[in-house]
DNA sequence: CTCGATGCAAAATTTTTGCAGTCCC
DNA sequence: GGGACTGCAAAAATTTTGCATCGAG
């Protein structure tokens, strides 16, 4: 588990004023799922995030993951990362100003956000042309990293299903 | 159903080529599902092709349905469509030249196939920068499309879950 | 004939839900 | 204290798999 850092608690405290505002209570397994979500600096399944907010409230069930996650998408704490796997993947939205796209490696499996900027642009294209109200984009890459796997960064056995 | 296409007749047989080519065998089952596929023009699910297949040919299961769906996919007569639902959709690869993206109507969840032939560019670009073998490349746009509700294109009620 | 392919049903996986009890406000 | 929240276990929903049987080559 990542160290808490200062600024992980000025957004505890966001979550905490998005669930006053939205007369919903603030209990301590929804403080525990979000502190483990926002602890882990990388990608992660329910399942993963189940297992780190049981690291620190054992109370935590299933369930309340599961009930919780929508809670923290709408509040754009998290995002979900959707890589077309049979379950879904989410990570912190914690510094991300331009829009990021996944390069995916096929070796390892390991899951790469990139800025991609031309993004916002192409959204408007979009909109424009097709006359679309664009509400989210996804751009991924699969690729085979041969480089990372010369320098022994992509090595098969990464956080697989 | 559409009725059979005389380019439906020529890739049924590029399809039996493909099965001899890997030691397979030709089937009557994998044939009505080959025929069902390739005769939608939409997106489908594993379930929606079941329905069809089975209305060529009533024996066919769903677990064979399953296990020909690598197959189509690997000898790329039919692409698979990952839109981040819980199933996953495909569709018939009938004449796309270039790369395809998808648009998804947030109101009717229909899927439309559009062009962005600067895929291809970036791929490239994408490769060179980060030393990737490109291997695929998935473009999603969720859109609201106010013109098409105007128009009484996008209604609600299309092909969902 | 022989071995790959099939159908069936059970299993596996991920996510959702009903209900009785719990605890936040 | 009341009603939202939770845990548990069962249910859903999609996909995979074991096994006995079938049929293409």
């Amino acid at each position: 588990m990542e160290p808490k850092t200062s600024d992980q608690e000025s957004v505890r405290e966001t979550f905490k004023e998005f669930l006053n505002s939205k007369g919903l209570r603030v209990t301590n397994q929804r403080l525990a799922i979000f502190d483990a979500a926002y602890a882990d600096p990388d990608h992660f399944t329910a399942e993963d995030l189940l297992d780190r907010a049981r690291e620190i409230d054992t109370t935590v069930s299933r369930a309340t993951v599961y009930r919780a996650l929508p809670l923290l998408t709408e509040s754009s704490l998290i995002r979900q990362v959707d890589v077309g796997r049979d379950y879904k993947f989410y990570m912190a939205n914690k510094n991300a100003t331009t829009f990021q796209a996944q390069v995916i490696c096929l070796d390892c499996d390991k899951i790469f956000e990139i800025d991609a900027p031309f993004m916002e642009w192409y959204g408007k294209t979009v909109a424009d042309k097709l006359s679309l109200e664009v509400e989210t984009q996804r751009l991924q890459v699969s690729a085979h990293c041969t480089e990372l796997k010369a320098a022994g960064i992509c090595e098969r056995g990464g956080k697989k299903r």
